[in-house]
DNA sequence: CGGCATCCTACATGATACTG
DNA sequence: CAGTATCATGTAGGATGCCG
């Protein structure tokens, strides 16, 4: 296995989290997908500027770490469902306190923005 | 300015957080700074594998995004610290939830690894 | 000590075309 | 519909050298 050992002195866990849930898209994708489970082409949709290719990607990467899970209904046309795992439910505090902290972090800037705006 | 729009409807906050938090090396560097205050070379020692490049161009990030404060001393030796600004601070629960998830993520992987070791 | 400027490479990402 | 394969490219990141 290639796990990071948490013996070691320089073992920084919150990098193992930003890892898993830090790449590009995946912020995005968990956001929809902790509210409901999404087909393949409804994330394609609500993510506009995202590539199938990356969509793919991110999607594989997330399912591999275990925080979402992919179901496959055998019929035709295919019907591909994303959701969030057992595993992933856990993390939904997190995104939760993710997003307040964002809020408040962009109101602060508004407020600063506004304060030297001397228009 | 270039904020997001939180009126847009494809606004994703958790965006935000992670754009700002994110950085190859932000984990790392924020998990040192939020326990104390750090000298510039402090952290390089402490984070072995991180260039001087790339320590100061995270920090300068972080500092810009308003999380960290850095202190100049004017003296023989140069003394730059690093520290936590206030709104900083404000991740702080944030940085501690994501180093909790990741310890019971690693603990669930580690299990999971030992239940499929048929050697 | 705490940087910055330059160069260079590797990987992440994007665009496009094709498929079961 | 939900992908894969291939090619092109931008950028993040590393190595090195110089400076106040």
């Amino acid at each position: 296995m290639s796990h990071p050992a948490p013996d070691d002195p320089l073992f920084c866990p919150t990098e193992t989290a930003l890892g898993i849930i830090g790449g590009k898209w995946k912020g995005m994708i968990l956001w929809c997908i902790c509210r409901k489970t999404m087909r393949f082409n409804e994330l394609h949709r609500t993510i506009p500027n995202i590539s199938q290719r990356m969509l793919t990607k991110q999607l594989r990467e997330l399912e591999a770490h275990g925080i979402i899970t992919r179901e496959v209904f055998a019929q035709i046309p295919p019907r591909v469902e994303y959701r969030l795992s057992a595993h992933g439910q856990s993390l939904k505090p997190i995104l939760d306190a993710l997003e307040n902290w964002s809020r408040s972090y962009l109101n602060a800037v508004a407020e600063a923005d506004t304060a030297t705006d001397d228009t």
